[in-house]
RNA sequence: UGGGGCGUCGCCAAGUGGUAAGGCAGCGGGUUUUGAUCCCGCCAUUCGGAGGUUCGAAUCCUUCCGCCCCAG
């Protein structure tokens, strides 16, 4: 009897190419799907192109098949509008975080599905343990780990999902793509967002929303400067404030502390660990939970605010009405709304919600 | 035009005769599957202009220009 088909995305990098390898070794039916989801003709940067081009060598000298398929409308209105649409609020989102439940492990676990696959399989470096209900653990390689950009995916996706490197460190993967003499083995490892890639952002954002320049101001109303628009900036952010040498202000560097949408003002402070930049807790929303529900309705556990942040302790308490506040033992600094709060128990990723707001009150 | 003060990189700012600190901003790179943060590098042959003194001046002198303050 045949053995199990696992269907790999392959993104043309090192990490997927590799974990199509391993499956290889242990014995699975082994098909690659490149995904290009992303119209780049747009624009000028094109590296889907490129990465399909490699993706091909790789299956090519693996002996595997490559399926190519575009999920563009179903990024474009599951990630890139969610996306869009929290910018113009005034918000910080994480479309990678998305662009995993809803294409990857999405519309495009279903495809592969279809195509017959027993597993699909990622690159990802991250772990799934496969029991009754499936638990999602951390990627081996503590500088790699990306559970938190899986912390959405749903259970029955886990379920049929393989992470055949998530036990590897990244210099052992890079170095078995050496060794097997795959033609992406000294790729750089691949940055920005998902399926977008790395590109300006601020000129990136401004093609989709329109920019309204307003006031930059400190905490006691002192009119510093002027901003291109709320949504180039994000709390905690330094770079492009043009914030300099003020003869009434200390030698620091200025922070954005928060966003006055009312008024179109971008509110700032001066040293990087001011204290309008921390906070002892985080109003929460919209979790998800791998378990499909969380441990109890309040606990403890640790939590990251954004991606390879190290581990936070907290204590989550959840309300009946599908809300939270998550309490840190120390004031988290540059707590964003939008981005997103994961919980773990130790290596165990339990999930996550959305960062409502960055006021404490509550 | 009575008195006083000041003009050094986009900004703040050291340096007062020995051949231009530093910070912020900016730019470039690194780290990074979000956005940020962080790290590294670059960034005044020149000190408001013109003369002069001196072996040598941003630092002294003269003068011009421009600011600011107090008096008017």
């Amino acid at each position: 009897m045949a053995s199990p088909l696992v269907i790999v995305g392959m993104s043309g990098g090192v990490d997927s190419s590799v974990a199509a390898w391993l499956l290889l070794q242990q014995g699975y039916q082994v098909q690659g799907l490149f995904m290009s989801n992303w119209d780049e003709d747009e624009d000028g940067y094109c590296t889907a192109a490129a990465d399909y081009q490699d993706a091909r060598k790789v299956c090519g000298q693996l002996g595997i098949v490559l399926h190519q398929v575009s999920f563009a409308g179903e990024y474009r209105q599951r990630v890139f509008e969610y996306f869009l649409e929290e910018y113009r609020a005034g918000r910080t989102p994480n479309p990678d975080v998305l662009c995993n439940r809803e294409i990857k492990f999405g519309v495009c676990f279903d495809y592969a599905r279809r195509l017959g696959a027993d597993w699909i399989a990622t690159g990802h470096y991250a772990r799934v343990e496969h029991a009754a209900q499936p638990r999602l653990l951390k990627g081996l390689d503590p500088g790699k780990d990306q559970s938190y950009f899986l912390h959405a995916v749903p259970a029955t996706a886990l379920a049929r999902t393989l992470f055949p490197i998530g036990a590897l460190h990244k210099h052992q993967v890079r170095r078995m793509a050496m060794e097997l003499a795959l033609p992406v083995f000294e790729k750089k490892d691949s940055t920005g967002i998902c399926f977008i890639g790395e590109r300006p952002f601020a000129e990136f954002l401004a093609q989709y929303l329109p920019a309204q320049p307003g006031d930059i101001e400190s905490p006691d109303g002192r009119k510093l400067g002027r901003h291109a628009g709320l949504m180039h900036y994000t709390l905690g952010q330094r770079q492009g404030l043009r914030i300099g040498g003020r003869a009434d202000a200390g030698e620091a560097p200025w922070y954005v502390a928060d966003k006055d949408l009312a008024r179109n003002v971008l509110r700032v402070v001066q040293g990087h660990d001011h204290p309008a930049l921390f906070r002892r807790q985080a109003p929460l929303s919209q979790f998800a939970w791998i378990a499909g529900a969380p441990p109890a309705a309040s606990f403890r556990c640790t939590v990251k605010l954004r991606y390879r942040q190290a581990d936070q302790p907290c204590e989550l308490r959840l309300a009946a009405d599908g809300s939270g506040m998550v309490y840190f033992d120390a004031p988290q600094r540059a707590v964003t709304p939008g981005q997103y709060a994961v919980f773990y128990d130790r290596d165990q990723c339990l999930g996550g919600g959305v960062i409502e707001a960055s006021h404490s009150s509550g």
